[in-house]
DNA sequence: ATTATTGTATTAATCAAATAATACAGCGGG
DNA sequence: CCCGCTGTATTATTTGATTAATACAATAAT
């Protein structure tokens, strides 16, 4: 599950964020079962606790859903999926151009920086 | 100064970051003396100690200095600058192609996508 | 039926960020 | 000289995230 925290945001909110995108990327696949909440917080390393607060919220926002004594399961609707990771990836993308207009580089300038990163490597 | 904060991550660092911006595009001038700890406090309706740290970190970064009973006063060296602005936008570019990697959009995807994203409006 | 595993709930303790209320030291202008 | 403005320092309090240690209820398997 490799997960790198970044000390600056609640862990919570981070495993939220880190589970999203298995299961928008497919890495957790349509209506998988999800390890254990136990698991999940011992590969994680983090306390059953704050992983259980992770998934709640992952169930408010409908992507799993539980089944009381049996575990937690990844949603069957490949739509809803679908519909966050466009959500998703237009977040990323709108912010990402945002970001780079505050220091001072427009659109098509944002777009020749990726452009030149790709070329260095 | 118009600031939005965004409760997951701590003010002070923030703070830093806006403040980083606004130097490296140059909305705050080189050389420019900044308001006094209390009124950016005031401003950003934050505890001045709070606004305190997020200075004392910009000047371990060298982007202000200091003069004791005078103010606090953006750098002089457009240099060091110009290299904190490049370090931002390579920053920005590498963690928006890994992040759009991390659901599924390779980089020519992700330069598709901003594409289409300008063609919308 | 017992056992192990599931999710869930509860309560207390810990830790860091942020606020709050001051106080001090140095400099400059009226 | 003194008042007001700088940055800086100190101490206490509050708040929220996280950990910790359990306990309970429901189900599936043995």
């Amino acid at each position: 599950m490799n997960f790198k925290f970044d000390n600056n945001t609640p862990i919570y909110i981070q495993l939220v964020e880190q589970i999203k995108i298995h299961i928008i990327s497919g890495h957790f696949g349509v209506g998988e079962r999800l390890p254990s909440v136990r698991e999940l917080a011992m590969e994680t390393k983090v306390n059953p606790n704050t992983m259980q607060k992770a998934l709640l919220e992952l169930e408010d926002l409908k992507l799993i859903y539980t089944e009381r004594t049996n575990g937690k399961f990844v949603t069957t609707d490949t739509d809803l999926i679908l519909r966050y990771k466009k959500q998703y990836a237009d977040e990323l993308s709108k912010n990402f151009l945002l970001s780079m207009k505050s220091i001072g580089y427009d659109e098509k300038q944002a777009l020749e920086y990726l452009k030149e990163l790709k070329g260095d490597k």
